[in-house]
DNA sequence: TAGTGAAATTATCTTTTGCTAATTTTTGTC
DNA sequence: GACAAAAATTAGCAAAAGATAATTTCACTA
């Protein structure tokens, strides 16, 4: 557990030091500017991290379900302040576990070190697999992969979110549904 | 070192294990298909990575220079052969280390863990940022900040490589470019 | 240095996207 | 179930990108 992400229960030992987080569908969870050095296990629901650009305009990155560890990489590597919001899309449960407990724990725990490193692979997997989606495929292509790969979690969030994960704007994207639907008959 | 790239010198000592290997500019280096278990650190030179899509245009990916230590991610952490091809851009001089060995020696030492959990997490950053800047960015954006957070890198290599690391077409790079000197002026 | 092949630019045309605004549909709440 | 607010769709137009092909520029080598 601990880099950002990705289901995995390898991590459950560090639950016993977890402190249970319920929040409300729409509630912000973890705003701008917060060095936020806790990570979270999302037990329930699901949340969207977005970015607010200069005109406004909400830019969802990612989304995070149900059996999926979180941290904020920029928080929790760099000590930072994240520039991104957390807001929960569902009711949600979450557990969350102090980082400097996990470092502390982390310190002559080789276990934890290599669950830690897994985690890390993994999510690296993931966020090289949309740099390569970015780069080989056209928008409305990703939008079908998505479709095909995560049914479930797109059906439980709004298009407009949808559009910004995949690199467009909703108008946009309801134009691509538009077409799939028309080629479909 | 060890998940895929990034500078990092804390790595060093694993170097007395590795053996030199040196390519000429445009050489394959990796062929795909190849299950290959060996990371490598750069000595001297560039090299990219690319996907052959259906039609035979090759899209390149990520672009690897001196310093780097550089692992294929699905060979090392998933054991399955790549779908990318790496190539040489310029003469390089490489230091490669068995991946097997690199496991063994990480088994009983949490330093060497820790140090690949470090650099997991260096590049998931870097691959974070560079998904933010699909969802956020123009491709004429993505480009100047390209020029302007590697400009000795993006000068050693082919505009069509550039172009398909930010998403576009050649040709389309090249308005781009042209539209960028104009606004200039 | 001349010649060759690759890379980059330009041109033309089509498709897609962005932007803005209007309209319809959906969702949630009283 | 009615109403209000948000989301999704549609429309119209401008800007950007894709595809293809022709032309120019650049780089390497004989």
């Amino acid at each position: 557990m601990i880099e950002d992400s990705i289901e995995n229960n390898t991590h459950l030992p560090l639950l016993q030091f977890a402190t249970p987080k319920v929040m409300a569908a729409s509630e912000i969870y973890i705003p701008e500017g917060k060095i936020f050095k806790k990570i979270f296990y999302i037990k329930k629901g699901i949340l969207r991290n977005f970015f607010v650009t200069k005109s406004g305009e909400e830019k969802t990155i990612f989304f995070r379900w149900e059996g999926q560890i979180v941290a904020i990489p920029e928080c929790i590597f760099d000590n930072q302040p994240t520039r991104q919001t957390w807001q929960a899309l569902e009711d949600c449960e979450l557990m969350e576990i102090d980082f400097d407990l996990v470092e502390k724990l982390s310190e002559n725990n080789i276990s934890l070190i290599k669950t830690r490193l897994e985690l890390a692979q993994k999510m690296l997997l993931e966020a090289l697999k949309r740099v390569e989606s970015f780069v080989l495929d056209k928008p409305e292509e990703r939008y079908q992969k998505l479709i095909r790969e995560k049914p479930e979690i797109i059906k439980r969030v709004a298009d407009k979110h949808i559009a910004s994960f995949i690199g467009v704007t909703p108008v946009s994207l309801s134009r691509i549904r538009k077409r799939l639907a028309s080629q479909k008959k």
